[in-house]
DNA sequence: ACGTATCAGATTGTTCAACAATAGAATATT
DNA sequence: AATATTCTATTGTTGAACAATCTGATACGT
């Protein structure tokens, strides 16, 4: 392995937090294969940090679920199989739908969901599925902030950066999120006349379609 | 500080999981102030570990919220506060209500909650409060549980320990749990009957009213 | 050939001691 | 009194060391 380049080093944050999302952003970019062992020797070395400074970080990303860790063993890159995928969703059909219904009118996060279903159409004319995959999952989050809840958001991050994982690990997952953004802006056209339990059936059938396709894209790949 | 004796220590996991668990207990059972501080070398000597250690142990507990961490100033018990309580009781109430609406008829998690909520009649006659909390926290895990979804339930889990630490601060935690025996009997009945509206409109009432009381008891507390 | 015991090498688990970086308090300065 | 300036205790990070554990290879017996 050769030696990581700092990119943008701005340290408000440690050591550990710092070179913790640098690797996060790796996983996610789908650098490191599924189920890898992350030996302390060389990934310490590759990153210029302690061994003990290491340790740190893969706990935090333990405690992310973007590594998985077997005591005496080691620290593994996850390998989400259709279980996890499954759950993936259920998660996000629970406190998405959660949300939609928790939603008041005129909350700020009606207007970035907004904002975000336009930029999606903007950009899906370039074809840089990287940003619109980003926007998309940014959408996503504004619905769960719809709730206004720190603490559903922070298990919604949680959940999403799983999800990026399982999208870093699949060849094509250029064309996974084109599909929706009509539905995308749909919903949120809904949510704003409050037409709420129309809203919610359009995030049942975007979320049972999403599902199908990551399920479908995953057993290409492994199965 | 006191060194700490080694109960039942049965190492199946590393040194930092167990004195993570254990330091978990005490904060559940309000040994430490909240806001408290946690120095380093103190709580390493305490428990006769080394600072490398604790701070893998620090890591844990900060990631489930019992303890908030301020880079350069160290690691303090959290001190929740009304707008943290208001959070927790929204996650409860989405977690679990779409847990109950998720319900399938002979679900074995339905069958754990017909036990704990006899279980809980039971002990209430002794009075023993503690048990009581222990039961009740278990029921309601096991309505989440209805979910099938191991990241929900580990969702729930990490906001009902922030609970647990709510009541192990509060001073008159006693009789906190002992009015909602009775409504956690109606909501498995009900939901047994298969009247899922029913049930949700019964935890509904349940969560105000337990909402409610424990702000209540903050504000008496703090206020 | 097959399963098992043994052993050596590598990796993780944990500690310790040291030093740099930072925050908070105490002191001095204007 | 308000602001600078040490001083000190604590956190942040490292490197080396050793114990505990796992892995894989070799040797053994059936």
């Amino acid at each position: 392995m050769a030696s990581e380049k700092k990119t943008l080093e701005i340290g408000d944050q440690s050591l550990a937090e710092s070179v913790a999302a640098r690797i996060r952003e790796l996983l996610i970019a789908g650098e490191f294969a599924p189920g890898q062992k992350l030996s302390e020797q060389q990934v310490a070395a590759r990153f210029g940090i302690s061994r003990n400074t290491l340790r740190e970080v893969f706990r935090l990303l333990t405690s992310q679920r973007l590594l998985t860790y077997i005591p005496n063993r080691g620290v593994f890159v996850v390998a989400p199989d259709e279980a996890a995928v499954i759950d993936i969703y259920r998660v996000r059909s629970v406190l998405q739908k959660g949300a939609v219904q928790a939603a008041t009118k005129g909350h700020p996060a009606l207007a970035r969901m907004r904002g975000l279903a336009e930029q999606a159409r903007k950009v899906s004319a370039d074809g840089d599925w990287r940003q619109l995959g980003t926007i998309n999952m940014e959408f996503h989050r504004a619905m769960v902030e719809l709730c206004d809840s720190p603490r559903l958001s922070a298990c919604f991050d949680l959940v999403l950066a799983e999800l990026r994982l399982v999208f870093g690990q699949l060849e094509d997952s250029a064309h996974l999120h084109e599909p929706y953004i009509d539905l995308n802006a749909s919903v949120i056209r809904t949510l704003e006349e409050g037409d709420v339990p129309d809203a919610v059936s359009q995030l049942e059938a975007y979320l049972l379609k999403s599902e199908k396709a990551v399920l479908a894209a995953l057993q290409r790949r492994k199965g």
